[in-house]
DNA sequence: GAATGCACGTGATGGGCATCACAAGATGGC
DNA sequence: GCCATCTTGTGATGCCCATCACGTGCATTC
């Protein structure tokens, strides 16, 4: 287990963690692996736990009683999930839903607690995670109220390339997924025939381009306009 | 000074913390007087500390560079503002701005720190409050992604019911507090003059009244399936 | 290599809602 | 009490974008 340590040491400690409590978590966290397509938790399910995510990738999003899908994220290794359950009691707010294969790390909410009170940077280090995700909320919301679809899509690409950005060279940037337009039209709240047509005229115009199936951000500071509040 | 600290005491109890980490709390923070219309900061602004609403209300908003305003929250006595800050070190992700005159207690970003890596109760308690936050933040972009406008406008009703709602005889509730018709728009997302018509609508179903200027929702249970998503 | 399925491209159509326009209440100040 | 200002009701118009409807790759399977 030596590896999921590891691991878990980078992941907790990459967002500024003090590594010796990045250790001590690890300690309390359970491996555990899913299939692709897994549903890892609901919307609504009482929540006992959070999951690092060692490998693969989930999704997580909201879903409506008529199927539709507003995708709030996608992650990769390094990424936390489930974290709200740690911190009230109360029940998923979102549904998970592994996309590929994964390996995960399950770490129980009464253990966690017990490890965080005893170091509080922990607590810290967690309320700059949720903080993030609040901001991250907050933004979403905004370009929603704010933004046209292609502000909206250049929004969503540009989160995506947070996490999964490559620097190329230039400005350039490759999204290292493979992404259907139906996910970017569930990101963006857009009817995926739309999200077409606008990423086909950023192709032809040179603002993005395909490299291999992966998107390429060739022009980084035009999206950044478009998707200003 | 007494009357601050148990005031503060009473708004970080309410909601579960213990009520001598309150009075410690109260102790960290310094008083100050608003007069409406104050921008107590905006968007963008370095965060160095929060406020707890004693007396008078508040908006939380984000804004365009149109000027238009997306309404996050109206708060009131007992809520607490600003608390991104105290968790990561960003500046402030929304703008507040008075709405009445308003008396408030700011805590200091590092006394805090302090005050709460003595006491890990105090951020077990703060990540509840963000917690809360961010499920709202989830609910509120469900709705914008999932609900036709008059779902919106349920959805909004009823967030502004659990702030300022007064139960009434049977199960009828009482907002008391005066909203226009373009706040319940620039929360629920929609234009001034569609939130008339839909208001309109249920006032002559029946759905609500409005007494003495505030709106009385009638029928709670058709509002809830409304904003059903 | 035919077949089945899934991701993508693009036109046509229609509807929900923003926007414009303006009349009519309500409110508040002095 | 009266004017200035802010709210509210309601119609008319138009546009953004969802939806429908296919055609076309490109993969995977047998």
């Amino acid at each position: 287990m030596a590896e999921i340590k590891d691991f878990l040491k980078n992941s907790f400690s990459l967002e500024g963690l003090d590594p010796e409590l990045a250790v001590g978590l690890s300690r309390l966290a359970r491996p555990m692996k899913i299939s692709a397509g897994t549903i890892l938790f609901e919307n609504g399910d009482p929540g006992n736990g959070c999951y690092a995510v060692l490998e693969g990738s989930l999704k997580v999003s909201l879903l409506s009683v008529e199927g539709d899908e507003q995708l709030l994220a996608v992650l990769g290794p390094g990424d936390l999930v489930g974290e709200l359950a740690l911190l009230d009691g109360r029940p998923r707010s979102a549904t998970v839903i592994s996309l590929k294969e994964a390996q995960l790390a399950f770490i129980d909410k009464a253990a966690f607690q017990r490890f965080a009170d005893e170091n509080p940077a922990v607590y810290r280090h967690m309320l700059s995670i949720v903080g993030k995700r609040l901001r991250h909320a907050n933004d979403v919301l905004a370009a929603r109220s704010f933004l046209p679809l292609p502000g909206r899509v250049a929004q969503t690409l540009l989160q995506l390339a947070e996490t999964f950005g490559k620097p190329l060279d230039d400005g350039r940037l490759l999204i290292h997924y493979k992404l259907s337009q139906a996910d970017i039209a569930n990101m963006a709240g857009a009817a995926r025939e739309n999200v077409s047509r606008v990423l086909n005229d950023w192709k032809r115009a040179g603002t993005i381009s395909r490299i291999s199936g992966y998107y390429c951000l060739e022009q980084m500071d035009f999206l950044e306009k478009a998707s200003t509040l």
